[in-house]
DNA sequence: TATTATAGTGAACGACCGTTCACTTGTCAA
DNA sequence: TTGACAAGTGAACGGTCGTTCACTATAATA
């Protein structure tokens, strides 16, 4: 049996189960009667990187989930940097997310970003606990309201601006907090 | 032991490994000595519907990675359908793509369509074997290069709609190929 | 104080795990 | 034609799996 057909239905059994399935279970899958078949293909797919073992023995996909075929940019050819991050991290999950205990997501409402490329509607994962530097995204809390703006110090003062020219700059005079860093912006369209 | 903790540990566990650590993991995470103290605790866990069995028995994680808290609109308060179908297929993945073996990622260049909030650098995630409905973004091969733009079918031809003010429609004379559907779009800043 | 949940221990169970070994079959090259 | 090799079978192994049972300790309640 090739390789491809067997990453192909390894990928469709953990997008179903999100596990990985058991020699058994791969017997059943593939169509073999004896686990030993199964033994020496996941040796091929350790081999080829597909598959890893983890600290304790058992098996996790490693570069199988490149559901998702990165065809690189529309114009250019090559793969980016970003892409092949995408592939070693292969799950969105990873990909967004780098402190799952400090991130959570918000839907953005209001049109003070739109020259960002963030919409109405989109959803931004917004990381709590790290500084922000000019010229990040931040969820501000400004007098009891968030608010979503560039973020901008000065020498004195921090300035929050808008990403839309109808709107106008916050300098906050008091109680300003800086919620969180929106480090990704997922827009879903079907 | 809070159900809060247990359901913290076992996200980080799972974020890791991208599995569910056996009973015997458990006790050592957890601090337990006894598989016993699991299985009621796995109960608990079930009955919360954080987790559940698949249909070989197996543990998989439910309802346990809204890794990420969805707090709400950012002016407003209350959860969409979409937010609660993202906790519910509690995966970026899940909530992203719908067909995994008909998507795949592009790198976007250029800015035909930054009025759609579509920006050079950012990934779509782009889906084939779909018919287009007007409005949809779509990637289209024109005379052998590719593009992105909104897909307007009337009544005798098909034309593209860019974006940006500064692109002009195009309306293919021959040889247009419609490569896929956008579904999503992702960016990432840091 | 006596009673009753609640939470954890520890041993044992049968089933399934991944692995190994010995064997068969088919294919292709020398 | 023979030898080598790749691909699959089937049985057996020790270990780990989730589960169950009987027991203890702590805390809450009557």
């Amino acid at each position: 049996m090739k390789i491809e057909q067997i990453t192909a239905k390894l990928r469709s059994f953990y997008f179903k189960n999100r596990r990985l399935p058991s020699y058994r279970e791969m017997c059943e899958i593939f169509g073999f009667t004896s686990k030993n078949s199964i033994f020496r293909i996941v040796k091929k797919l350790k081999a080829y990187g597909f598959v890893e073992k983890d600290s304790d023995g058992k098996l996790i996909p490693k570069r199988l989930f490149s559901f998702i075929n990165v065809l690189g940019n529309i114009q250019a050819g090559t793969p980016t940097p970003a892409e092949q991050e995408l592939l070693e991290t292969m799950s969105f999950d990873h990909f967004l997310i780098n402190r799952p205990d400090k991130s959570y997501l918000l839907r953005v409402s209001g049109e003070s970003m739109i020259e960002a490329g963030i919409h109405p509607g989109d959803l931004v994962v917004v990381e709590d606990g790290k500084l922000p530097k000019n010229g990040d995204i931040v969820v501000a809390e400004v007098d009891g309201d968030y608010t979503l703006k560039y973020f901008h110090k000065e020498k004195d003062r921090i300035k929050l601006m808008p990403a839309n020219k109808k709107f106008s700059p916050i300098i906050p005079s008091e109680r300003l907090r800086i919620v969180g860093i929106v480090v990704s912006v997922i827009r879903k369209y079907h």
